[in-house]
RNA sequence: CGGGGUGUAGCGCAGUCCGGUUAGCGUACCUGCUUUGGGAGCAGGGGGUCGUAGGUUCGAAUCCUACCACCCCGACCA
């Protein structure tokens, strides 16, 4: 009983700590507020990076690298996004270190300022823009379609791992389009893009909606978000897009001549999703086992344990089925190592959350079965050898149908239609997750109902259908539902 | 940034109040033997600037000061 975790009920988020830490996905650094990653945290995220990735060259979409530092001047160009940024900017201010007058170490060299400070990027449309400016002149430069892959700092308070840290890795789409129609559809099409990819590839059910004024990006005229619910009732944003007007275009003079030689400021979008992703897969799927890997994103999707130990039999058999796996696509890995006991490696690998695990022991093959085992439902079965690779494809197909299903399943039984104050208040305290209820459509009444519960408005959704109604504060009249949640 | 807590072997902890042998326990690790179908048993062994830097003292894990990091709860955010 080497690597127990704190259960969800005992105290969920020493549970998602623990799986963090005991399924080796990352670790606190000697950074503060930094993390490190670990090799099969990395993993993961490279598994999400690749299909992330091709979908979005799926969309037209090509990659770019833009600077880390960010000119001081260039940061305060736009007003709403100086303002929402200002607060968590790590500042560079010198460029060299010498030994110090009285020889007790390293300090910075006053003589080193630079002439203008530079911002680590918390966010790059103003580098960004600044760029533009130069690759943008007439219609037949646009759309500009580009992606970076990158690492982004925000200087926060208060930090959990994978959820919120000062430094984490992301990707940040920047487009321009000669219409707002255009820039619009972007914005949209790249929310589509998320939800499909977390749905699909993540299993985790989201709701597709945009923001109130309130929650919006620093700069955008509309968010999109796609919000997720975790196991502990609370709402995770787990991507967002943005549609930025002509905002950007106006603060860094990017204009384009039109096909009538009109002189035109041009529409943009921004949209990312970050290493935040891993913190809402964690907390979407794994019990109090340890972490549950929907087998579109393990890097390991088949583990084969040979049992009691290997041997030259059962380690030829192993290599014959992972083969066989390997031919249908499916990555395996077969354990050699005869150091650990079966029962070992078996809560090693469910700590890991890969989803099936095969063993093989000789009582097996006496009978010409293997023995195999998922991840999710924790259920194992005998089955005929020949008929071992069909069975795990199918089984792997099963389990990320299973997961998204008991996630879809989860957030129905939390997601409540509320009509009163009371009603509001209990349902948070009691049932947690979603509430669908009226709102007057203010950013003070928002504001109050935040300070009041701490549940916020995550967005109003896309699909939301009109609805006459009266604010669940205010009684003032409402012309739909919006989603409200307490949330990461 | 406020309130509370923690920091001693890879991990988890005792010892700190009330300073005084050689800093201990569990686990992990190494060696050997016996084991092996759900986290093996026995025996032996290695591993510590007690978070960092100062200070008090004949003597500091223990007392004092400052700093750092992390955890929990708040205010801010992806």
């Amino acid at each position: 009983m080497a690597k127990e975790i704190t259960s969800r009920e005992e105290n969920y988020s020493q549970w998602y700590n623990d799986i963090v830490k005991k399924a080796g996905l990352a670790e606190h650094s000697a950074v503060r507020g930094c993390m490190v990653i670990k090799p099969y945290g990395f993993a993961i995220w490279e598994k999400i990076q690749a299909q992330l990735d091709k979908m979005f060259k799926d969309t037209g979409h090509v990659n770019a690298y833009f600077p880390l530092f960010i000119p001081k001047s260039f940061f305060s160009k736009e007003a709403a996004h100086v303002e929402g940024f200002a607060k968590e900017c790590a500042v560079v201010t010198h460029y060299r270190l010498k030994q110090s007058e009285d020889g007790s170490g390293i300090v910075v060299d006053p003589e080193a300022k630079l002439e203008e400070e530079l911002i680590v990027r918390p966010t790059s449309e103003t580098i960004i823009w600044n760029t533009y400016r130069d690759w943008i002149t007439s219609y037949r430069d646009l759309p500009l379609l580009i992606n970076q892959w990158c690492n982004v700092v925000r200087w926060e308070m208060r930090t959990r791992l994978f959820l919120r840290t000062s430094e984490f890795l992301w990707q940040e789409g920047h487009t321009a389009h000669a219409t707002m129609e255009e820039a619009m559809e972007e914005a949209l099409k790249m929310q589509g893009v998320y939800a499909e990819f977390a749905e699909e590839y993540m299993a985790m059910p989201v709701i597709k909606g945009s923001k109130t004024a309130n929650e919006r990006f620093a700069g955008a005229i509309e968010t999109y978000a796609i919000e997720a619910l975790m196991q502990d009732g609370k709402a995770l944003q787990a991507g967002t897009s943005h549609f930025l007007g002509q905002n950007f275009a106006k603060a860094f003079d990017v204009k384009f001549v039109t096909e009538n030689n009109q002189e035109e400021y041009v529409w943009a979008t921004s949209w990312g999703v970050s290493t935040r992703l891993m913190g809402g897969l964690i907390m979407t799927h794994s019990d109090d086992d340890g972490l549950v890997l929907p087998p579109n994103l393990a890097p390991t999707q088949v583990v084969i344990v040979p049992i009691p130990k290997p041997d030259p039999e059962l380690n030829v058999i192993a290599e014959q089925i992972k083969n066989d796996l390997k031919s249908k696509g499916v990555s395996v890995k077969i354990d050699l190592d005869d150091k650990k006991r079966p029962g070992f490696k078996f809560a090693e690998y469910e700590m890991m959350g890969i989803p099936v695990r095969i063993g093989i022991g000789k009582r097996d093959l006496a009978n010409g079965v293997v023995e195999i085992a998922r991840r999710d439902t924790k259920e194992k079965t005998s089955v005929n050898l020949d008929a071992c690779g069909d069975n795990v494809v199918k089984l792997l197909a099963d389990i990320q149908q299973n997961l998204r299903q008991r996630a879809l399943d989860y957030r129905a039984a939390h997601t409540t239609k509320v009509d009163g104050w009371d009603e509001f208040v209990a349902v948070l305290d009691q049932t947690g997750g979603f509430i669908l209820a009226h709102w007057d459509g203010t950013t003070e009444t928002e504001l109050k109902i935040k300070e009041l519960t701490k549940a916020t408005i995550r967005c109003i959704p896309n699909d939301q259908s009109p609805e006459p109604g009266l604010c669940i504060l205010t009684g003032k009249p409402s012309g739909g539902r919006v989603l409200f949640a307490r949330a990461y």
